[in-house]
DNA sequence: ATTTCAATTGAGATTGAAACTCAATTATAG
DNA sequence: CTATAATTGAGTTTCAATCTCAATTGAAAT
């Protein structure tokens, strides 16, 4: 179940941009806070017709969007075409290293990689608002399985 | 004008996998090689046009994967949708700054950083085969005109 | 040179994720 | 309770990229 902090948060969120809180937007949110998973639109959709909440595909992907704008979420693009997206609510920022075997996401975090990285901004006057860094290779189960 | 040694080995990596060595390939290959910037296969499509060689939107597209499986060109995804493709020949490795103003793309480079990652993979049994490293914000010239 | 034949080309059709359309519905301020 | 602007959802559209297939062509073999 959702604390009731993060529901007035979101209810902030969408008044600070005169949309409404609707119980199909609080089913997305439920449904993304509540998983760990790095999942496409379709599988949140999918899953939450599962959970018999029926959120139209539209509504899930307009919904993501509000969520990624707010923070509540993160969108990945592994560049196969289809987004993914995970949940930003009490999961600290990282990295994602993917494996091209069997596609699981792994996430990773290098604070020496992030200092790195702010100064190669700064000696480019560079002004970093996001950034992606992303590690294509075999996972340890792929790689062991010869 | 494209160097003999060059040619060889791209006629080298068409026959490695069966393929023929044509007048359009090579007209891809050479509008590649002579530019340093980061394209659409649509400009680099209409680049070709312009020059009088007609290729066809479809070989611009194919002839691009053969480039980018035999190390020719590098393809870049920056996540709006549209690929771009550089050309490797005489151009080592780096990462890219992206900004999300004026849509210039700069290159940069941090031997550091690719230590670092080689560490992470390292800890994690991962096999690195690739990566993306973007760093997007403003640019030294959006962040100026304020 | 000529023949043979698989690879290639190109115009147009298709694909698929994501975005859009718009009439019907609903949240919410007063 | 009312008014009204925002939202929803089914279906349509978009657009880059890929696919289709008949006509063409490169190149190996004779």
């Amino acid at each position: 179940m959702l604390e009731n902090e993060l529901i007035e948060k979101f209810k902030s969120a969408l008044k600070a941009e005169n949309m409404k809180f609707t119980p199909q937007r609080l089913s997305v949110l439920a449904e993304m806070v509540n998983n760990k998973d790095h999942r496409e639109c379709e599988e949140i959709y999918l899953a939450l017709r599962t959970a018999g909440d029926n959120v139209s595909r539209a509504t899930v992907y307009r919904t993501m969007d509000i969520l990624v704008n707010h923070d509540f979420a993160r969108k990945i693009d592994i560049g196969d075409g289809r987004a993914r997206y995970e949940t930003k609510i009490n999961h600290p920022h990282h990295d994602h290293m993917i494996c091209i075997e069997c596609g699981q996401i792994t996430e990773f975090m290098s604070d020496e990689i992030e200092s790195l990285q702010d100064d190669v901004c700064k000696e480019n006057g560079f002004k970093l608002i996001r950034h992606i860094h992303q590690l294509f290779g075999i996972c340890i189960e792929c790689g062991d399985a010869q």
